[in-house]
RNA sequence: GCCGAAGUGGCGGAAUAGGCAGACGCGCGCGACUCAAAAUCGCGUGAGGCAAACCCUCGUGCCGGUUCAAGUCCGGCCUUCGGCACCA
């Protein structure tokens, strides 16, 4: 091999490139011990669903990703880098509808096509640990998990309205629902009343807000998630229903506001509002417009254009202050399932309770002036003095809050409350390639648990895939019959699969101890591995699965399973590959296969466009032009390296080209390990190559020889193959990859002598060189002196002098 | 509407702690090599002014401010993209 390149004009890509993949993979040079006994640097990628191919966007993650982690092997580190597969979920079942080929088969040639693909790629994967989540060997340990949970009280089954995708016939968590659309499908959601799984994710609501103070992701994230959360402070307050032994409670963030309230509403689907009409007036009015308002879909009801529409119950309830009866009414603007599904009305000063009162013609009663006494308009939303107020008239917004949240809890009729937007997460999903939820029905014992010992509950073969109704799994008879593990007598297995989430929620553990058959992951290898220090994927997991693995790292550390309890301790959001001005997709026709690209210009080209061409958290676009830049650029490379060249002993040249070398090693250290600026890493080592191609042949053999190896090694994580035969051709017998990062001497970096600025009133006028340790005295003497500055300095007189050594001198003159 | 990010040459982008705006690359132009082309190598390339320059003016979305000095800081807008959207 290396006989056969040794310094023609251009080199052949793929030959050199597939025999270093194969080297790699027969010497395993990637491959991470247990528990080594160095540094620790965990770089991750988000696993990929096994779709049939790769497209650009994973070429970009994984490129990133693997940059990281090569960086992180040289610079001393033991690094884990795995990968695996995401590989539950529906596309494989709905192929299966149609093809009849079982979704195990087709995932599994999926998985082997990608595998490959990402070989091609070059990338520094330790595949011993590959994980793969629909093998029963990954889900059984899914499922114990669940029985954690369970056990924690943190899972449990409940009935309600619950969103269903029509499309794929199944249940959806609030987080998988888009405006209303289905996250997959883009099918419109609708309600279903179903009994259904659900993990107490809003238990962890605040641990879950404060984790995210200590975490280095992009605010951006943060912010989403913060949002999601959705905390909000506020107090609940009762209000008695006159003529029953029942009370309303809402929840209210203005409890300032209170004696402005001169009405109360209750959602459609709240359960008091049968009890008010049962016998009344109203009732069949008020039953058909509920009736009609819970046929409404999810997106109209909670659409801010919706009109607001409702009906007066009959029923009034007392005022916990004022003690006047007011009217309770039933709206569609009241959601069921937030703060308590009710909420007094206070037109004055707020926006939504306003636009109703003036519908319906109900009271308006202002009870807030602005601080300033400058007359305001209603509704009046701010805060300010509370008038019309009782013993609470003069007193700010603020104060007043907690002063009558503190009256109501002494008078028995409310308190401070703390209210989030977050609901907990439905994780039951009627569909068959998923892990069974292990639990057993039955008839004595209710809801029964599947021992440990007995896991895994396989997904059973025989089964048919209809795609229509129930989970197919209901369907495979003699896999749902079975025995109670309590009482022993006959039970029913849940026929639902947990949500793909969940396994996604803790792969990232399961790299730690890949392999280990007696548990998810051993604690001594997870503690040494966790936190992942960079984690790099697409921000269209901000709330999804980004929470849902925060969620499960506190609460498998509350177990005492973990040390950690943020598993991510920085994220890295990798932009979209466009092409063409777009986001790539089929109807657009603006599809790029890697499969043509990785063939066309090789993994190295490829790799190191990707990260000059834009900063990796900026959306990138595919160029023809571009990628036969940096294609160019190795090429160039390659000669430098290869090609036969004179020497001499220039010493200004010597030092002009240690110098530069410093500052490259130095640059391109930060830029990969720090910034994660790939893309001016990629500039630097181009000025370096540049450099080199001025001055080489000018200084000694053995001096060519070392700056050529730091050009090497500096691009060795963005250009691995290249890099690779070219450290061979430099006579070295081991992996670049597996050599230590360059060093430098900070000597190089310190210039003797530095052109420094002469600018006249901030404008550049003359350029100076002076000595790096003159005084600030002996610059403004020279820059007073120098000849292209004098003139601007005739007839004027200098007010000011501002030095700033090694950079500038500004002449601030006047006249 | 609220939250977040971003606006810099023909294009992608750089300027990391307020200090020479436009690094590096693409494209384009000119030259060398060549019978020729490709490849390669060298030079030039923000706009405008001038006979010309190494000279002058303008220039980082817009308006204003702070500063000796602003792409960068502050105030007010505009535009684009992303997230959330009747959350009481």
């Amino acid at each position: 091999m290396e006989d056969q390149v040794k310094a023609p004009e251009r080199y052949d890509v793929s030959a050199v490139e597939n025999y270093w993949r194969k080297r790699w993979e027969e010497t395993q040079i990637y491959r991470t011990e247990a528990l080594p006994n160095k540094p620790k640097y965990y770089a991750l990628e988000q696993f990929p669903y096994p779709s049939g191919h790769l497209h650009m966007g994973h070429v970009r993650v994984y490129t990133l990703g693997d940059v990281i982690a090569r960086y992180q092997r040289m610079t001393g580190h033991a690094v884990l880098h795995p990968m695996g597969w995401d590989a539950f979920g529906m596309p494989a079942e709905n192929a299966a509808i149609k093809s009849g080929i079982p979704p195990k088969v087709s995932t599994e040639a999926n998985i082997a096509y990608m595998k490959q693909q990402m070989q091609q790629m070059g990338l520094s994967f330790d595949w011993s640990r590959e994980v793969t989540t629909c093998s029963a060997d990954y889900y059984r340990f899914t499922q114990q998990l669940f029985l954690l949970f369970y056990e924690r009280n943190l899972a449990y089954q409940r009935a309600g309205a619950v969103n269903w995708c029509p499309s794929c016939e199944t249940v959806l968590a609030n987080e998988q629902v888009e405006d209303g659309l289905c996250w997959r499908c883009d099918s419109v959601v609708s309600k279903r009343d179903l009994t259904q799984w659900y993990l107490r994710i809003t238990d962890y609501a605040d641990r879950l807000l404060e984790g995210l103070q200590n975490i280095h992701w992009p605010e951006e994230i943060k912010a989403q998630q913060t949002y999601w959360i959705g905390r909000s402070e506020g107090a609940a307050v009762e209000f008695e229903l006159m003529g029953y032994d029942e009370r309303v409670r809402v929840f209210t963030t203005r409890p300032d506001t209170l004696y402005g309230a001169t009405y109360v509403v209750l959602a459609p689907e709240h359960p008091l509002v049968e009890k008010l009409i049962q016998g009344s007036r109203e009732e069949a009015e008020v039953r058909a417009f509920v009736e009609r308002e819970r046929r409404v879909s999810d997106i109209e009801r909670t659409s801010e254009t919706t009109e607001k529409r409702g009906i007066f119950t009959g029923a009034f309830a007392r005022h916990p202050l004022t003690e006047e009866p007011i009217p309770v009414w039933v709206a569609n603007y009241v959601l069921a399932d937030y703060g308590t599904g009710a909420v007094m009305g206070v037109p004055a000063h707020d926006q939504r309770d306003y636009l109703y009162a003036v519908k319906y013609q109900l009271p308006i009663r202002r009870v807030v002036e602005s601080s300033n006494g400058e007359p305001t308009e209603l509704p009046y939303t701010a805060s300010g003095v509370l008038v019309d107020s009782g013993p609470f008239s003069g007193m700010p917004s603020e104060e007043a809050k907690g002063a009558i949240a503190e009256h109501l809890k002494s008078i028995g009729l409310g308190e401070k409350r703390i209210s989030y937007r977050m609901r907990d997460w439905l994780i039951s999903r009627q569909r068959y390639w998923g892990a069974p939820i292990p639990i057993i029905h039955c008839p004595n014992c209710g809801p029964v648990p599947v021992p440990v010992d007995q896991l895994p509950v396989l997904l059973p073969d025989n089964v048919t895939f209809t795609g229509k109704g129930a989970s197919p799994l209901a369907g495979a008879k003699d896999w749902v019959e079975t025995t109670c593990p309590r009482c022993h007598g006959p039970g029913r297995r849940e026929t639902d699969t947990m949500d793909t989430f969940i396994d996604s929620s803790w792969y990232y553990l399961r790299y730690t101890s890949a392999g280990d058959d007696k548990e998810p992951f051993d604690r001594r290898l997870a503690d040494y591995w966790m936190p992942v220090d960079e984690y790099v994927g697409g921000k269209e997991h901000a709330v999804l699965h980004m929470l849902y693995s925060r969620f499960f790292t506190k609460v498998l550390h509350d177990a005492g399973w973990l040390s950690v309890d943020e598993p991510f301790q920085s994220l890295l959001v990798q932009g979209m590959v466009v092409y063409g001005g777009s986001k790539m997709s089929k109807s657009k026709g603006n599809t790029l296969s890697p499969e043509t690209i990785l063939a066309e210009w090789g993994a190295d080209a490829t790799r190191l466009f990707m990260l000059f061409a834009a900063p990796p958290e900026k959306d990138f676009e595919w160029s023809q032009q571009g990628v036969e830049g940096t294609y160019r650029f190795l090429q160039r490379v390659f000669r430098l390296v290869t090609r036969p060249r004179t020497s001499g002993t220039d010493e200004a040249a010597l030092e002009t080209l240690k110098r530069i070398e410093a500052r490259t090693i130095k640059k391109v250290g930060e830029d990969l390990g720090v910034r994660r600026a790939f893309n001016t890493a990629v500039s630097a080592l181009m000025e370096y190559t540049n450099a080199l191609y001025q001055h080489l042949s000018a200084v000694p053999a053995h001096e060519q020889a070392t700056l050529l190896e730091t050009l090497v090694l500096l691009l060795a994580p963005m250009a691995p193959h290249l890099t690779e035969e070219l450290w061979h051709q430099l006579s070295h017998e081991t992996s670049v990859h597996l050599a230590n990062w360059p060093t430098y001497d900070p000597a190089w970096l310190e210039e003797s002598q530095v052109e420094i600025v002469v600018q006249v009133n901030g404008k550049v006028r003359g350029r100076l060189i002076v000595g790096a340790d003159w005084s600030e005295e002996a610059i403004r003497e020279a820059a007073l002196a120098e000849d292209s500055v004098v003139s601007y300095l005739e007839g004027r007189t200098i007010k000011k002098v501002v030095v700033v050594p090694s950079r500038l001198v500004n002449l601030v003159v006047a006249g």
